[in-house]
DNA sequence: TTGTAAGCGTTATCAA
DNA sequence: TTGATAACGCTTACAA
């Protein structure tokens, strides 16, 4: 009997390989490789033989081995440029990666997931990536209206689809295109974009509708494109209704509840403050909700709140939050879906992911004179 | 010029390998893979040209080719079994990844992070990557009390360390090893785990210290050692302290909100309801925040809450909560090591966290009748 | 329809 | 200290 701290580390059992299968299906290893992948040239006699004998034996290709020849890895990246601190709380990003894979593990497609500080670090790694082959592309998120990532990945010549889009959508940002596009937005990259404009015009009708005048909206980090076109998308809104940009505009954060709720303190502390306040995203809509609360404000009879984005968070305050509902999981689908389209070699283009719609709850209501 | 949308799939850029560095310094291919393997073998010179040519193209190896010479994939795995719903609002993953790839990426060492729905479909993932060759040890988290996946891992022979620790302790649960121990409390796999045991006592020092003795537990999913471990403390604290089971005891969950703000629901309408409820997160304290808040009910006047976990919800609540504040990156950094010291040959062991302390804040307060 | 053989980029084993 | 040379497991021309 071995140690019992050894034991797990005792087991080679060897892994069965092409040559295995062969050689109990006595035919030739190419035979066999032509058989698992769908290959003419192979009669369906041998096919079905080498597949059942393939089956018995669990083989599965070896995926090192397939990537030397075969040219492909089999994997593709997703990384996550985050200050440490900044991880928060969101659902977003793990909800994005089940979609993705959901994709992904049909076509047994790895994802290499990483999680960095910044985006010097990002840059580096796809750098390392494609010296290592390591993968075949990468999911691009967050993109930026400065973005210095899709020139790199263009000329790595490493597959991309930017997730999330670009920071300035076609001819009329009103009127995107709602089926696939040949005509990219970037001209690098595949990109699969929500339409943020529209969902935001969504958000002001609904505000608008219900009588509010001086609307602001509490936005996340600047540099980020989709926080670009919500700034726009606002100020288009603004001025199709004939409203102040003093009472209609937006201020930016950095998504985190502190500056979500110092924005929100410094709104009501001034004079004519905004009667409705759009945040980004469901943390700081809370914190914000919260420092109502602590002043005594009441919601929605004296501030209308809505998040842009759902998630537990909104239903569990009181009252429950207004929300900007997306199907964050689908937008990874077709994320995945639209680069393996170009790694099977489509065309670059613009996607466009499913319309949010705005879950009208409690936080909402009517203005009244404070 | 070629077409603009097939700009960025024209460059096939080709990587360097070992073989254009040994042209270009004049060596052999394996004078190359020594010098930039620091194996012995070659002279201090040719190394150090080596390592300048190496330099200069930016070579990095082919993880494939490495792979399947070396018998090392250079990647590692960790699957997070969660129906798509669960997957919450949870901060914990993606700190814990963030702080196991800060160890890895020194090592050049990849992470395939996959999302899955349960259980199985977790278990046929470490089929197919052991058979694929494409992970070298894997990362266990939310170890059951019931786990079929240390025996299949050790049966596989796949490297794993399990994150989050056994159901079991040792001996006497209350007084378990701090220092790392030859003596692993899981029989097969080497573990990294947080003393959920000494977290609940502080908790219950907290409580009883105020006045407390009708404490209630909001526990997540029974089926996960930590929950049982929670438990199993709360009792033993309980019955130190001669608190009658009946007024003092857990109830389990799916650590959603929903159930959270039930299982409040039906304490707080109980005769002889808790004054104090400690929730296994930080969504569900809230949603009990909540919940208290709608009937009237004072936080911490007439009911004290804790978190276990801190996150920006628990500051954002009206009143704050009171939270188990414990260094997650910290415990991913702690496993990835534990595993590559597996992966280096290292014995089985099992390997305790940073205590966690509780940072007490305004929703904790002496009890005061109804 | 089948089998043979070359090649992918490393590492590792030999002689020189 | 070096440089051929053979694996590793798969794909893919090319012959039979």
């Amino acid at each position: 009997m071995t140690a019992p701290g050894e034991a797990a580390r005792r087991k080679p059992a060897r892994r069965p390989t092409i040559k295995d299968i062969a050689r109990r299906a006595g035919v030739s290893e190419s035979a066999v490789s032509f058989a698992l992948n769908d290959r003419p040239g192979v009669s369906p006699d041998t096919r079905a033989r080498v597949r059942r004998v393939a089956e018995e034996l669990g083989w599965q290709a070896n995926s090192a081995a397939r990537a030397l020849s075969g040219e492909r890895a089999g994997a593709l990246g997703l990384v996550l440029a985050r200050p440490a601190q900044t991880l928060g709380v969101e659902s977003f990003f793990l909800q994005l990666v089940s979609g993705i894979q959901e994709v992904l593990s049909a076509r047994q497609i790895a994802l290499l997931f990483q999680v960095v500080g910044d985006l010097d670090t990002e840059c580096a790694l796809y750098r390392r990536w494609w010296a290592e082959r390591r993968v075949d592309g990468v999911l691009v998120v967050d993109p930026r209206t400065e973005d210095p990532r899709p020139e790199l990945l263009a000329a790595l010549g490493l597959q991309a689809v930017v997730v999330g889009g670009p920071a300035t959508p076609g001819p009329d940002p009103s009127e995107p295109p709602v089926e696939p596009s040949a005509d990219p937005v970037h001209p690098l990259l595949s990109t699969v974009w929500a339409d943020d404009a529209k969902a935001m015009a969504r958000i002001l009708d609904h505000l608008y509708g219900l009588g509010h005048r001086r609307i602001v909206h509490i936005a996340g980090l600047p540099g980020l494109a989709h926080t670009a076109r919500r700034i726009r998308s606002l100020r288009t809104e603004a001025d199709r209704r004939g409203l102040d940009h003093r009472h209609v505009h937006s201020v930016t954060t950095d998504y985190s509840d502190a500056e979500g709720a110092e924005a929100t303190r410094r709104l009501l502390d001034a004079t004519r403050a905004p009667t409705a306040i759009i945040y980004d995203n469901d943390v700081m809509a809370v914190a914000g909700t919260s420092v109502a609360a602590g002043r005594g404000i009441p919601v929605p009879g004296a501030l209308s709140i809505v998040a842009w984005d759902d998630s537990a968070l909104c239903r569990v305050t009181h009252p429950r939050l207004t929300a900007l509902v997306r199907d964050t999981p689908g937008f990874g689908r077709l994320a995945a879906q639209e680069l393996l389209a170009v790694l099977d070699g489509g065309p670059l283009r613009t996607v466009q992911g499913e319309l949010p719609h705005l879950e009208a709850r409690e936080s909402t209501a009517p203005p009244t004179p404070r």
